[in-house]
DNA sequence: AGTATATGTTCGGCGTTTAGACAAATTCAT
DNA sequence: ATGAATTTGTCTAAACGCCGAACATATACT
């Protein structure tokens, strides 16, 4: 039940219709393909003739191809099978973090055509610039055959300011207000989409083929790593905000009189659960203040401190345990707050889950108001999935599949 | 930029497009009213034709008439005004609580139209449903004139299932699982909807017609009274969540090593700022535990305490200043996670509002990731404005005025 | 009284869904 | 092999609703 905005709506014109379903068709071949113009009928409940211009009007785009004709099941003539036309067009997805830059290729459907490339990160923006500009226009020209770019996804870790393409804030670049996407998009001359990275995983499990809607559809990305990033879903749609500053979890309290975060206050979750907080707590002091840091803490990495876990470091274990409780008791905040139908979790500590699974679970069950909020479905994205990168990639793929803004 | 669910959409048929303008027209003309078929037209961007097309359909169904013949700006013929229809149809509100039960009748457009009346509320719900059948027929009967009553809003301090009808936990209540809007409508003969009264309060500000759609699209309803209850709208439409569950944002820690809350759980927001929370800090102990109290602190209420306050009273001013900075704090989490253009904010604290609101803001600011989080708009509505009785109407009222399902 | 301007209605045009018929293609039964 | 049954895809006429323009009505200014 949605309110019209009486300021900002959209009127239905003599076309309205027409593209209303020309997207429902576009998303249901994206979803069933290979599909037939009958199946397209019968799944969207219109006749036949409905659905054959629909689809006439795609392949004109080139947003479909037909291709071979299928094997019919029963008797009758063979169906045409219908795909999304994702060759002859590609996207490039790039996800800037504080140590490296990763670029990846993929074609409209988000598949990875080549391997991911990545460079160490210049925090000067402007030799950023000029280095991912080479990079790009080099994987472009490595991978020729798969056609025209449509676009280049960024994501950054920090605010974004959309409508201007500026980056407002992000503490680990020591990056405020700065000017990213019309730079980029003047020096490889191909449109830019930048965006928040937990925001763009979000969207990118949001746009994943293999999501059923319901779920993806009332969802939080949690990113655990250097920091907290979390990008929620509601109805079908990216939680923005007002100033496209919403879902910053990571910086609501556990104890407003815990430690110091590195967003200036106390206690914030991320304080508990980054990377750094976990190891911090291994080595039994505080690495974000500056200070004397010996080799091994300063080299030494999550996945080190899993390993020792793994292979019986008590000390570690109960590192991770003390992260895996404070997680589960975040989790538990998001639940009572948003009750999302599904929690994808992303980050370095996921890859112990197996370990820590029980213990989150039970932090959540503790701190969450309901019985349905404790069994909230949690899925762990491996990190050879790309979930930055692919939510790079959605940005720019995305919006041809969205539904039109109507009312 | 909505997805498409493929396995939840509605394909536009041939009248969709009228249904859609159909609803446009019906807004504005609640938005505008007194508006001509002409300004219509020109506020939709469209021929008069059509304007004048909908506005019969509109007329033909009662939903709006035609009034006086309005007075002309320059020359030419006067435009006839048209008006919503909110004559011959009243609605009746019906609000909760531990305490006592309250009754408001409006027409469609949640004017009140007599006064509230109020009941103590019986906890048993077959000796409640009783009460409230006989309380709302006598009302409909002191207000015939005004017409067949469209439905009966009811708004519960609690979680409630909307499928069912059920309500699932309401704590000051005393409720689980409790079948309340089957047996109240089939007592009463009118539909019955019944909702949270936290988001029954943020839909009512949604709809109500001063608001711009801009801000109030976007916007969370913060109510702190006995309990801490939260209604998050965005974009136009109420954070219902998986199991409509969403928004317990008063159960989000300050400090998971704080007060015990009603809830189970420890250092939840709301056993910090909660009335009973207040009046412990005030008292010097935990009022919420079981033991001897005495007959003052059993019957003084936070505006006594506000009064004390405000007479000079530096121990009463010290507990209110205190809930003022956990009020901020709290809040500041509500915008780093929704980041709402709007906070509107209830309950009995909020009568101290000039006393506190420094002390908020500066907690507010202290805890805001964005300079712009820390500006957040904050609107106070007074108890005088019933946000939970209009809450209770606008279930009822608002749907016949929502955006068509589409794509 | 005549002209200019604004409101509200009417009518043909056109694009889109809707319903149904038809040709083409394929399998199964005879 | 042949015909019936079935499925796919196309095509046509009808209904519906926006689009554009013309027209009647009503009012004010000159």
């Amino acid at each position: 039940m949605r309110k019209i905005n009486p300021h900002d709506f959209k009127v239905a014109r003599r076309g309205t219709s027409r593209e209303i379903n020309r997207q429902i068709a576009l998303n249901l071949i994206r979803a069933h393909q290979p599909v037939s113009r009958a199946d397209l009928a019968r799944l969207m409940n219109v006749r036949r003739g409905v659905a054959s211009l629909l689809v006439s009007e795609l392949l004109d785009e080139g947003l479909i191809f037909e291709g071979a004709v299928g094997e019919a099941v029963g008797r009758g003539r063979r169906p045409t099978f219908l795909y999304i036309d994702s060759r002859q067009r590609c996207v490039v997805g790039v996800d800037i973090r504080a140590s490296r830059t990763y670029i990846m290729i993929t074609d409209l459907m988000g598949h990875q055509l080549g391997v991911v490339s990545s460079f160490q990160t210049n925090k000067d923006v402007e030799t950023l610039i000029q280095d991912l500009t080479r990079r790009i226009k080099q994987v472009l020209g490595d991978y020729k055959e798969v056609g025209a770019c449509e676009g280049v996804g960024v994501v950054v870790p920090g605010m974004v300011d959309l409508a201007a393409g500026r980056v407002l804030h992000a503490p680990t670049l020591s990056w405020r207000d700065v000017n990213l996407r019309e730079p980029l998009a003047a020096a490889v001359g191909i449109p830019v989409h930048i965006e928040n990275s937990g925001k763009a995983c979000a969207l990118a499990q949001l746009w994943a083929t293999r999501s059923d809607g319901l779920t993806a559809g009332n969802s939080v990305f949690v990113s655990v790593s250097d920091g907290v990033g979390t990008g929620i879903v509601m109805n079908g749609e990216l939680l923005r905000g007002r100033h496209n500053t919403a879902g910053e979890f990571g910086h609501v309290p556990l104890s407003i009189d815990g430690p110091r975060c590195s967003c200036g206050a106390t206690g914030c979750w991320e304080a508990y659960v980054s990377n750094l907080a976990t190891l911090s707590r291994y080595f039994g002091r505080d690495l974000s203040e500056p200070g004397p840091r010996d080799i091994e803490s300063s080299t030494f990495t999550v996945e080190d401190l899993i390993a020792r876990a793994r292979a019986g470091d008590a000390k570690a274990l109960a590192a991770i345990n003390s992260t895996a409780r404070y997680l589960g008791l975040g989790l538990a905040s998001i639940i009572n707050a948003i009750d999302p139908a599904r929690i994808y979790i992303g980050g370095e500590i996921t890859t112990a889950w197996s370990l820590i699974e029980p213990i989150v679970r039970s932090a959540l069950r503790e701190r969450t108001l309901t019985d349905f909020g404790g069994v909230t479905e949690i899925q762990v994205v491996p990190a050879e999935e790309h979930p930055r990168l692919r939510g790079a990639v959605a940005l720019v793929a995305a919006p041809a599949f969205a539904a039109p803004m109507v009312a």
